[in-house]
DNA sequence: TTACTAAATAGTATCTACTCCTATTTATGA
DNA sequence: TCATAAATAGGAGTAGATACTATTTAGTAA
């Protein structure tokens, strides 16, 4: 895919970002979509931290309470959403194509990968009858390429 | 069951757990002892406040810090381990029976349940060649039974 | 354009859940 | 019983998230 390519994409889905937000009534702001920008941007699932270095660069007064407060709303009206399983620091995720994490136990790393046998899982039966199933999420854990090589 | 088998389950797995522990060159200490029993004790997957809540009424002096190292110390030897996408604070489990988990979004209780699809998933291929998988988590996201019945 | 108002932000303070430090205690093996 | 390394208690320190408040600004309507 060429450069051009990507900056239509990146310009359909910051316009449809925006579309996103007018309709849940937030008002669309530089700093808004400096992060969703900068999320979109990458696929290295960074912190609050990382994006509010990345951010930085456009906008040089942005406070880290701000990037912050922006991530956990972007996850809210579904723009993004937090990694499982890393503890802290966040990490967070703008891809919203179906996707899975490999997160590596030694460096920390999370690769994205896609394995079609584990989207639509079936639901559990009896067991949770009465609760209301949102979200099913596989993800594995182990060691990456580099962590297996180098044994500690 | 009746509770003076569940009283022997106990007493078979705290004799496990010092088999472990000696394995391992760890020291049995009344402090690790009682951490350990009361993980496995319930099925509440407390945070480490919880479990020195608990531990107290046994072992008045024990400290936060150490009922912190036993837990992680007990993921390490694999006695229990750390539940998955809870954010802080961390939750622990001493069930170590294959389960897996759903956790309200709504009053971030964790609900255990058992369903066999979700055992023994086929490890994806080429995308994930050069890893080495230690462990593949099924877990889901709702509303638990209470909580759909209260909509906010 | 201008003016208004509620939403959002910057900067800072505070809080929570650990994690580290050090003197003291204790489990274990000789 | 003794020696010694491991573990603990208690408190200090830290990272990351969250709350607070004065200021700025996006959106809207005159
Ligand atoms: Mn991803
Ligand atoms: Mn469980
Ligand atoms: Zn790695
Ligand atoms: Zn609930």
């Amino acid at each position: 895919m060429h450069t051009h390519e990507h900056q239509f994409d990146l310009e359909k889905k910051i316009a449809e970002f925006e579309t996103r937000c007018r309709q849940k009534g937030l008002r669309i702001t530089p700093q808004r979509v400096a992060v969703y920008k900068a999320l979109v941007g990458t696929d290295t699932h960074p912190t609050a931290e990382e994006v509010h270095k990345m951010v930085r660069q456009d906008i040089h007064s942005i406070s880290l309470d701000t990037v912050n407060r922006t991530l956990l709303t972007l996850a809210e009206i579904g723009a993004a959403f937090q990694v499982e399983g890393t503890g802290q620091p966040r990490r967070y995720d703008g891809g919203l194509e179906n996707h899975q994490h490999f997160r590596c136990i030694s460096c920390g790393q999370i690769v994205d990968f896609h394995y079609d046998p584990y989207e639509n899982l079936h639901n559990p039966g009896q067991v949770l009858e009465n609760c209301t199933i949102l979200r099913k999420t596989v993800y594995l854990e182990g060691l990456c390429g580099e962590c297996s090589d180098t044994p500690a």
